[in-house]
DNA sequence: CACCCGAATGTTTTCGACAACATTGGGTGG
DNA sequence: CCACCCAATGTTGTCGAAAACATTCGGGTG
């Protein structure tokens, strides 16, 4: 049958409230390298010095120069030195659907990796219902000077955003590659999507449909080729590519929407959410999991362990990923090797929903 | 039964790439007003009055200057400007768990709203497995002027750090309180939690149980709090609160840890991620849901209409409350009214996962 | 003993925007 | 006819840090 899942829009309403108001100890002015360098008697420029770890400085100055540095609490003003200096320390990211599990651990691993390095991370979130929200923001980071920019979500119009404009700073596009490196000696190997074709294989599977992202994601795109070569690696066939847009709302309704199902016995989505849809989907349809198809998503969110049936997914970290985004864009801006960043391999987890093909069926 | 769903850790590995670098054109110097001033043969004062809307210019000099403005692409230099005027245009925000649906989804709401006053976003994600990351975070907040800080998570231990912290800027706590205003005179009111539970008794449930998060979060105590209050304007029976930490593991665990389930008829989540987890745990023990028992969850995850089944929850609009944050904070700054914001009231959305006692019982 | 050198420290300038103050040039009232 | 006023525009100083340049002082050398 095809009951749909109650649309999301029902009931009764309420009213809320929201937040409260602090009023802490407001801290006066902000000692300069001036009011040091005054109360330690000596010129700011010495100040200056100290703190740049010059050494040439005599043991009693650098003394003075510590004690007063330390009684008023003295904090670089980082706004001067970036005026001076003409680079901040600031990094801009541009990213999508932070709400999204992938997306968002990738900017807790990409905000960690900053800081680490001394850098703040500067979110422009994407208005993915503002078709100028792109441009917007380009001009926007244009004037916030920052010392590099870095796109954390990797659609078509991101990417063509960025090979177009002209920074006047370092910029750099995270893409993913799901296990189908370039590297024609990988392709086969039991990698990221590969290796779960491959556990499909082995439990019997012959037939599979893949539920794609949207295509204008390269992440979309490399996990729909990926799956595609390891399908025919493994010498089964590939019976349909349904697309969505990453919600579990449009892998229900990829399959919801079929005047049939193909006759296949595993499908593969390219997000765990899509997943979740697709197997209500198919339970609707009066199909068990993984009696009568398997599913298998990709990521791992938190609470694939927890679905009707646990899913088999793989679990990508994401967190590494964005440290990796970050340090690849210090190397650009600090012009150094950019530091062998290791980004864990997907690993296959299985779950429940996937099981081996009943010879019955 | 009590089949675990399979620890997330499992089976094979597999290598990943990340990243593509991009080397588009970079634009030079950048035009300051002096050479805006030059171009167009006059001073850079000029220049300034007529950016800053001044009246009193000539129709001719206007003319040049905007000329000179627009061939040169003169973009303000936000740094010499803050250096000057002492004030950024740009917003601390400290938070928990962005990857979180409801934290992710309020970032992107302060975010927009940030941006919409001319103002960015500087995201600090607390490391929740670094204790002394609030601390470290604060410091460095204090460096990199900003116009104003912003806690977006209120924990115990935030709450705390934003009041015994001397901020040299506005600091505004985003506490959210679900549908338990302070205000008696709202108190039985058919909102937010109340709906839930009135819901529930509607459907005959006398005896619940409520799955709490971790009791170091407001939110947390706010909706227990309101749950309880429900309960008893109800005439119903709080059979027993667990405690969680907001995952869908720490829902699971809650149930599949007890001895044996209490004698209730309905478990409302204070989150959704929490209510999948005790879906799949009520399961094990072999309840159908909602036929020996519902579940109401809270938030609306994306997720929720998909799940099996489709989750009764309590939707809150995270967007909006991350926009109220921001203009509450934008108030302080720029010492005007707070824009009067409207926050949505939690709407009630009744899926498959709650229904009716069945008499049998 | 004059001179040179370099270590240690001080003074000035610069970054870009902007504000306070200064100057120019018409027009007008006395 | 000139002092005065005001509109329009120019000049100088400020913000905090830091680089460029300058000065001081002690010691060694010819």
């Amino acid at each position: 049958m095809s009951t749909s899942p109650v649309s999301p829009d029902a009931e009764t309403a309420t009213a809320g409230a929201v937040d409260s108001t602090t009023a802490p100890p407001r801290a006066p002015k902000a000692a300069t390298i001036y009011d040091v360098a005054q109360a330690a008697g000596v010129s700011h420029q010495t100040v200056s010095r100290f703190l740049k770890g010059f050494e040439g400085i005599r043991p009693e100055t650098r003394e003075k120069v510590e004690q007063a540095l330390d009684e008023l609490g003295y904090r670089p003003n980082l706004t001067a030195r970036s005026l001076k200096s003409g680079r901040s320390h600031r990094i801009g990211a541009l990213t999508h659907e932070i709400s999204q599990v992938g997306p968002g651990r990738i900017v807790e691993g990409a905000s960690a990796a900053a800081r680490e390095a001394g850098y703040v991370l500067d979110i422009i979130a994407l208005d993915a219902r503002n078709p100028r929200a792109i441009e917007e923001s380009l001009a926007i980071i244009t004037q916030h000077d920052l010392a590099g920019v870095l796109a954390l979500a990797s659609t078509d119009e991101m990417t063509h955003a960025f090979e177009t404009t002209a920074f006047r700073v370092p910029a750099y596009v995270a893409a993913e590659s799901d296990g189908v490196p370039d590297d024609p000696r990988t392709k086969l190997s039991s990698v990221g999507l590969p290796a779960v074709v491959a556990h499909l294989a082995e439990l019997g599977h012959r037939r599979v449909v893949h539920i794609a992202g949207p295509h204008t994601w390269s992440a979309s795109r490399n996990r729909m080729r990926a799956f595609e070569s390891a399908v025919e690696a493994q010498g089964m066939h590939s019976e349909a590519i349904l697309h969505g847009d990453w919600s579990a709302r449009s892998g229900y309704e990829a399959i919801a929407g079929l005047a049939e199902l193909p006759g296949a016995t595993a499908y593969v989505a390219a997000n765990d959410q899509m997943a979740i849809g697709a197997m209500l989907a198919l339970k609707e349809r009066g199909l068990r999991i993984p009696e009568d198809v398997s599913v298998v998503g990709i990521d791992d969110i938190p609470e694939a362990a927890y679905l009707d049936p646990p899913l088999t997914t793989l679990r990508n970290d994401f967190e590494a990923q964005g440290r990796a985004a970050v340090h690849q864009l210090l190397a650009l801006i600090e012009q150094s090797e950019p530091r062998p960043v290791t980004v864990p391999p997907p690993l296959l987890v299985v779950r429940r929903s996937s099981g081996p093909v009943l010879q019955a069926g």
